[in-house]
DNA sequence: TTCATACATTGAACACGTTCAATACGATAA
DNA sequence: TTATCGTATTGAACGTGTTCAATGTATGAA
């Protein structure tokens, strides 16, 4: 959608976009998303109010286009950063933490990303058609950290395992989102814990008596997300 | 907040509040939670505008006033229904197929349970210090269905594991109002893969092999819910 | 009966996200 | 230069959830 707008659209046309997009993430960041209006972001871009929605189809659409932009802009900082890593650990705590400091100074407006997440048919769901290719990067990401990792993965979970690490990397940012604690104590705390679990769980899953508790698993992952 | 207003209102005054209450109800099932306005609700209950809102914080506390209401409702119920049952999975599954059956009219609506579900401030969240009451009657009945049970629970776990089945069950639900699937199939295919997982997962925890992974499980379960 | 008071009810008004018909603009063709 | 046409921009208008000052109403005291 956005990129069909560019290909007819005037540069004057793209600065508008840019100038409304730019105000409104200001904003975001300064106000929260739900306390700055459209009225706000349209004067701010030095535009009426209808020129914000020539743009973008909603206010909600302008953060999707931040997710987006994020995703894209954080791929080869990602493949530079997991260079030189070795334990599976490292670099999926890597992945995270770099997810987590790109967000951090838009803590306040992310809550918006997942306001309709259950609702796969929403356009705007993380789990929607629509958001597939922003999704499919970041799952690209976990099969790199995988494939690269000291850990041996059983060759049936292996197809599914950047999917689930993807869920659960967005898991510890809705945590992270809500977390009040000082300096977000208690989201270390959780990745610390969480990476630590997910390690054993996946050295665990390699033992022979655990096949069938790894086919129950990959049943129950085939029956939630297809 | 509903029971002091109780106190002080006349049976004229409780009669309104339980019209625009049924009133609202219905058109959220007959048309969902958003498609159904605050004026329709006032007008199908024959008052004004502003009464709705002398009775309901806002729209969606009356949502909320149904899932208390239901909570309360199903504690009678449930108990009858555990009577006979000695498997962990058939008490679990009657728990939630209980529950379903009772969301099954309000399907359409009941996604407003959930809008602010991660925000833990937000008073109508499942996870707010408002609705606690609510919530631990619901990890009650988790607690008992875990106590007459065929499975021996290590000690360790025990306290919380109630909490954890009762966000299973969360997780069940909110699955199956998005399930669009004829019939629901996929979620009743989900409620036997997952509990067919979780009486396993139950079982070897009670290996002394897997001491340390129940305690790494345990202190996740912890920092994530203090 | 009359008044006072607390409870109950009203509907206009507000701010919001969103829509859309009308208009301005700017590049291209004549 | 002028006319044309698709793009870009405008702002009034709509329907929404919510607020609130004003008004009505019943009940108990005098």
């Amino acid at each position: 959608m956005t990129t069909a707008m560019k290909n007819r659209s005037t540069p004057r046309a793209e600065d508008t976009r840019q100038r409304i997009y730019e105000s409104a993430l200001d904003l975001f960041r300064e106000k929260g998303f739900e306390p700055t209006t459209m009225r706000d972001i349209a004067q701010k871009a030095g535009v009426a109010l209808g020129g914000a929605y020539y743009y973008f189809a909603s206010k909600e659409a302008i953060v999707l286009a931040f997710y987006q932009e994020m995703q894209e802009s954080s791929h080869q900082t990602v493949l530079e950063a997991l260079e030189g890593r070795k334990k599976l650990k490292d670099r999926l705590r890597c992945i995270i933490e770099l997810r987590l400091e790109t967000l951090a100074p838009n803590r306040k407006f992310c809550d918006a990303l997942f306001r309709h997440a259950p609702d796969t048919q929403d356009p705007l769901s993380p789990f929607s058609a629509e958001t597939h290719p922003i999704r499919e990067r970041a799952i690209e990401h976990m099969s790199i950290a995988v494939d690269g990792g000291d850990i041996k993965i059983p060759s049936d979970i292996k197809v599914r395992l950047p999917y689930l690490l993807w869920l659960f990397q967005m898991g510890v940012i809705l945590f992270w989102l809500y977390d009040r604690s000082p300096r977000q104590q208690r989201t270390a705390k959780l990745i610390d814990q969480s990476l630590g679990l997910v390690i054993s769980l996946l050295r665990i899953s390699s033992l022979p008596l655990m096949k069938p508790l790894r086919k129950a698993v990959l049943e129950l992952v085939e029956t939630v997300s297809v």
